[in-house]
DNA sequence: ATTGACCCATAAACTAGTTTAAGAAATTAA
DNA sequence: TTAATTTCTTAAACTAGTTTATGGGTCAAT
């Protein structure tokens, strides 16, 4: 069933009592997205917190001349959401697409809730879960303001081995913020040593 | 007494009892923290969670040239640790510096964990802490893939708008990962508008 | 009052990354 | 299988941001 990859994902952090696997059952739904397919565009409320069973997804701002600027990608056991926009039930900027067929678990905002509220370790576990993510983010904003692009590259590829293979070069050039011209550059000096 | 400000920082997030601030009041610190002092530096374990009562700190980052760039700046009700050195007890990279005189409230790894433990709405807590520095630093990063220096500049000051007077130019500059030069350029060109 | 450290500004030469354009290669849809 | 679309590469002209150097202003410490 769907959602034993989510519990035991949960697993890796705290155990669970099967009391607790069932509450978790009952609030929680699956989808399957189309390549291309959104799950999220600028202006809607976010409803969900996703999980990536098996796929690609990116998540992406809009800039004022209308370009698309990759913020993250979501791969397998990973957490997605536009979080402020959760949250508050309020319209978000962020958009959320699938790169790959993909397959998502997701809770919604009040079941989200009321597992916090019964099941009071799942705060312990977003917490840890938040705290990791914040920790990848800050490590890259150090990189954008301390790194050549092709540093960012190479970083890229240590960190994400089989999202570099994965994905086109042009959701990795956006990921990167350069060009997609740029980074063929940058592959083919790299290629070159 | 020092602590009644982290408590009151708390209870702006949930209410709490006589009990649970008693608890609190016993596993913090306080601490003075002179112009130009460390509370940390590469290769050191960072064994505290750090709440800024007044003053400013810098978390900043060495490059492999030896350069420093300010990764953040924590000012008063901010909280500022690096989360994986203090989780693994591991030594890490960052640097933490005060800019301006500054005073401090500290909890100690064990301490803190004593509290989530005792004080499970903690959890609670500083996932959402966690969950809003998350946020910030994410439309960070998509204003340094999407955005020109000035650009950033500007959404500095929006964002920290007394941030903007209270620093030297030189650490705004770090923070925005420009030079000093490049930033008074910007500075001149606003000016002129 | 004077030194020294730091902070800010200006300008010229330089470099990293963008833009535009155009063609080749690879994927996807029909 | 072919047509259509997307992806990747190359190259030339361009722009945003760096580097180096120089000088002036400010502030804390003697």
């Amino acid at each position: 069933m769907f959602a034993e990859s989510l519990i035991s994902h949960f697993e890796t952090y705290l155990p669970f009592e099967e009391r607790e696997k069932k509450l978790i059952r009952e609030r929680i739904s699956y989808r399957k997205v189309k390549r291309r397919e959104h799950l999220l565009r600028t202006g809607e409320i976010c409803r969900h917190y996703t999980f990536v069973v098996k796929g690609v997804l990116r998540m992406y701002g809009i800039d004022g001349n209308g370009k698309e600027h990759n913020i993250l990608f979501a791969s397998e056991n990973e957490w997605l959401s536009d979080i402020s926009s959760f949250h508050a039930t309020q319209p978000g900027e962020s958009n959320i697409q699938a790169i790959e067929p993909t397959e998502v678990i997701q809770i919604e905002q009040q079941d989200l809730y009321h597992l916090y509220i019964n099941i009071p370790k799942l705060d312990r576990i977003f917490k840890v879960i938040t705290e990791e993510k914040y920790v990848e983010l800050q490590n890259r904003v150090f990189q954008s303001i301390s790194s050549t692009a092709q540093e960012r590259y190479l970083y890229f590829l240590s960190k994400y081995p089989s999202l570099g293979s994965r994905l086109p070069n042009t959701q990795i050039a956006s990921y990167l913020g350069i060009t997609p011209e740029f980074l063929s550059m940058i592959r083919k000096e790299l290629v070159a040593k």
